[in-house]
Formats: structure tokens, sequence, C-alpha cells
DNA sequence: TTGACATGATACCATATGGTATCTAATAAA
DNA sequence: TTTATTAGATACCATATGGTATCATGTCAA
């Protein structure tokens, strides 16, 4: 079973949403992560913290930095767990996923 | 600018979570939500609020009872923002989308 | 070797969060 | 008209959360 719980909490807090979007531009330190935002290197590396714990970055050690990495990958049960809900959507693509799985050609 | 974080925030709660798929196979009133649950009416009633800050329930009155509904529509904003990640999965939908965004027909 | 630097760990604080218990109000039913 | 039912409001509690300040440790460079 997929751990959704660690994903979604660690999505929750807009910074850490922030940090996503700025590791998917390139890998980096802690410190270039906090030299980012408004508050001190402490509190965005407890960001970082629960990113890992929902597996949403990786980190590896380089020296003394320490590099932080997205795992974009650890996204796809989330998406997928609210792709559940597109049946509902007006403007769905389940219907088109469905036919591309059947190996059917769309009008 | 769609309102993303009460949505998050709404979606970091298993039982929320849980209350959204409920919802999904029909209305229900806050008691029979609560009647789901190992909790009492007040805290699923909460969680009720929540979920309607996130937009992703709509309540109408009937008599008494207050029946809670499904907003699907209101996930897609978050669903897209996760999608946006999906050029980082190796087994991505970008491709096909794009594709079909453009008129063409996929192989 | 010594000092500067990047990080990690810890203690602490205010507020948010998830839960309970309890009370009030409105509506349905006897 | 009573009485039971469904819901909302509020007070309260323990813990989680997001932040700061501070200190210890490992590593690079002079």
């Amino acid at each position: 079973m997929t751990a959704l719980q660690p994903a979604f909490r660690a999505l929750a807090d807009p910074t850490r949403r922030d940090i996503l979007r700025l590791l998917s531009t390139s890998d980096m330190t802690v410190g270039q992560v906090a030299g980012k935002f408004q508050m001190t290197r402490a509190a965005v590396k407890k960001h970082l913290v629960v990113l890992e714990e929902g597996d949403l970055i990786a980190t590896r050690r380089s020296g003394r930095e320490t590099i932080n990495s997205l795992n974009a990958q650890a996204l796809r049960p989330v998406f997928d767990w609210i792709g559940y809900f597109d049946r509902f959507w007006d403007d769905r693509l389940s219907d088109l996923k469905s036919t591309l799985e059947n190996g059917e050609t769309p009008e």
C-alpha cells in the first residue's frame, strides 16, 4: 500500500509546494533553497524534512553540502488519488484515457 | 488566481479524503456521514466545514437536514497543480495530452 | 592548524488542528 | 402541544505545526 498521508501532508503547506517548484528547475543545497524564502534556514530545513518524509525529495551529501532534488515520482499516487474524481468533471480525461487504453482512436 | 491553499489543506487529512470518497457515491446528511466514522458528529461536522472552505463540497438545507454533496470540480486546480510535474515522470501523460490538444492522432 | 562556512540538532514559543462534551435552535412526529 | 431528532455553536483540551534562536559538528581553504 502506498503511504499517501505523508505526501498529502507535505503538500498542504504553500512554502513546501514552492520548494517543489524550485527543485523542479534544478537541484539545490539547503542554503540555496533557504535563500529564496523570507524565513530562517532552520525553518526551511524543517520544510525539507517534511518533504523528505513524504518522499517528495531526495537528498545526497556532497562534502559539507546537502543537495536536495525533486522526486516527482512520489507525486504520482497523489495525482492518481485525485484523478479518481475526474469522472465527476465536465471536461474530463477519463473518456480519453479509456479510449486509448482500449486501442481505439479518438475522434 | 485560484485559491489552492484551502483545497490542499482540506485534502491533508485522511478522514476528509474518506469523506470525499463517500460523497462521490451519494449525497449525505451530516448524520449519515458521521455514522461512517468512529468519532463524534461534532468532529465530523468540523471536517465538513474545512471541506466547505476548500470548496470541495456544497451543502443545501432540506428541512432540518443539511445535505452535503461533492464538488469535484474544485479538485481540478489541485489536479492541474500536481500535473505540472508529470513531465518528470517516466510514464507520463503530457505527451499524449499535448498531441491531442494539437489535433493530432496518437500512434 | 586555524578559521570560516554549510549543515544538523535542540530548545522554545505562539498558534493551528483534531478531538470531546455540552448547550441551543429548528423541524418532524406523536 | 409535547417530545424526539437533526443540526449548529461554543468552550475546552492535548498535540501538531510553523517559526525563531542557539549551539554543535563536519568540511573546505588559507
